[in-house]
DNA sequence: TCTGGGGTCCTAGGACCC
DNA sequence: TCTGGGGTCCTAGGACCC
């Protein structure tokens, strides 16, 4: 455990709303609300004039509407916030080259990576006001709070204390009686379903939590989360800030005005998010495994269907295609209010089964990787594959290993084709073609992939 | 007033292999 | 021939965060 309070939250006041003032000085004092101004919308921020009138974070749009009926409704401007973000994370980095975001409006700056040490209390407040002050002129005049103390979770809480355009910071050694009289949800981690199941064996707050053994927590509420509860209720946190946190995956949602029961509606909607989630997936350089679609009724049930390829893909089309199956599967009686296609189990190297042996030279760098490669892979298909089969006629490849190719066969005519697996060598199974799939689909716009100086996620 | 979009992590069951 | 434990992968769902 660290013995000065060098972790700091740092938290942008209002962030979206803040922006929006900002840029419209007519909008300066007054309620704004940001989000989603749709009739299912949501509320992302709102001002602290908004809040006034009680509208929150997460909260219906018409609701909001219904409390403050005349503040400015905005819909999100992504673009200028992620640019004003990078403003902001530039300044803690020059101060730290340790900076964790969290969000677009949250980092941890961990304060000993910059060779700060033994740091008082009365230090750690005049560095958090300084890089307020830069925050500020960097970003047009945008406020934050700080929260600061030995470990993430203090941090965290601490910066939560005194908003807006606060500073906490907590002192070493005082960490557990700072939490004792706090409510558990207090802790990151802690929502309604844990807090119902934490009041029902009479723990209300962290003083609560902290008496309880650790084996009665867990049979409360699970292994991972009862032990790391435990751990975080005595200010026992150790974690440490990281500075780049690998993508685990990659997704695109739509919630639609009014549900939708068309299937051919949805799978042309499906297209194109697959569409969306390969260009995002090509813009990281990253390919994956694991397709997912997700669906969500008229009642809010949520669904999800996934497949995993034999080898990761980022092509539009395996995704589009795997998508629609699993869209085929699913069940969309009585109309869904929301489809989502994803992509996970991601691999940041290339497929090397894209290239034919001859284009292997100029990919040489991939090679470093290879050992991370299932060997069976290495078979000359690969996921998308469009194959022949006197037989069976035309199919695409669904997945390859251990020696064998598994196909389905189906076409735009016969969408719903057998599915068959070949041995490898199995001369009956004929490639279509043998070069690399080209990103033909998204060639012809020229708002991607030739802007090489776009910004950064 | 009905509930966004982008994520992360965890759990549990079944398949499969050794 | 029967029983089984452990490990890993996959799938589905849920809780949670901003």
């Amino acid at each position: 455990m660290r013995t000065d309070p060098s972790i700091l939250h740092v938290d942008l006041d209002a962030f979206f709303a803040a922006v929006e003032q900002r840029d419209k000085p007519s909008l300066r004092g007054k309620p704004v609300v940001v989000g989603g101004i749709g009739l299912r919308g949501v509320v992302s921020t709102a001002s602290y004039e908004a809040r006034k009138y009680g509208v929150r974070s997460a909260m219906s749009t018409a609701e909001a509407r219904s409390r403050c009926p005349h503040a400015a409704y905005l819909g999100a401007r992504f673009d200028v916030y992620r640019e004003t973000s990078q403003a902001v994370m530039a300044q803690m980095r020059a101060l730290s080259p340790l900076v964790e975001p969290l969000s677009l409006d949250e980092a941890f700056v961990d304060l000993a990576a910059a060779g700060l040490n033994n740091l008082t209390v009365e230090d750690v407040q005049a560095i958090s006001e300084d890089l307020k002050a830069a925050i500020k002129e960097a970003s047009g005049g945008l406020t934050a709070s700080v929260g600061a103390g030995t470990s993430k979770l203090i941090a965290k809480i601490a910066s939560d204390l005194d908003k807006p355009d606060g500073v906490v910071v907590v002192p070493a050694g005082t960490e557990a009686e700072f939490l004792a009289p706090m409510q558990v949800t207090v802790i990151p981690g802690v929502g309604p379903a844990t807090a119902q199941r934490l009041s029902m064996a009479g723990v209300r707050t962290v003083a609560d939590l902290q008496q309880l053994d650790e084996d009665e927590l867990i049979r409360h509420v699970g292994s991972a989360h009862g032990s790391s509860l435990h751990r975080l209720a005595t200010a026992s946190d150790d974690r440490p800030v990281v500075s780049d946190r690998e993508t685990k995956s990659i997704s695109i949602e739509d919630t639609f005005e009014t549900d939708i029961i068309d299937r051919s509606l949805l799978a042309a909607i499906g297209d194109r998010m697959a569409h969306r989630v390969s260009e995002r997936l090509q813009k990281a350089q990253l390919s994956g495994r694991t397709v997912t679609v997700k669906t969500r009724m008229h009642d809010f049930t949520t669904h999800t269907r996934s497949s995993t390829l034999a080898g990761p893909t980022d092509d539009p089309r395996v995704i589009a295609r795997v998508a629609r199956r699993l869209l085929e599967d699913s069940d969309i009686s009585g109309g869904i209010r929301l489809l989502g296609v994803g992509v996970s189990s991601l691999a940041d190297w290339i497929q090397d089964d894209l290239f034919t042996e001859s284009e292997h030279a100029e990919a040489p760098l991939e090679l470093v990787d290879l050992p991370e490669r299932p060997r069976e892979r290495q078979v000359g298909y690969y996921p998308g594959q469009d194959v022949t089969h006197p037989e069976y006629g035309q199919g695409w490849v669904w997945g390859s290993g251990r020696g064998r190719v598994t196909v389905r066969f189906e076409t735009a005519s016969t969408p719903a084709g057998p599915v068959r697996t070949f041995a490898v060598d199995d001369p009956a199974l004929t490639k279509v073609t043998t070069v690399k799939p080209p990103p033909d689909e998204v060639g012809g716009d020229k708002d991607v992939a030739t802007g090489q100086d776009g910004p950064d996620e």
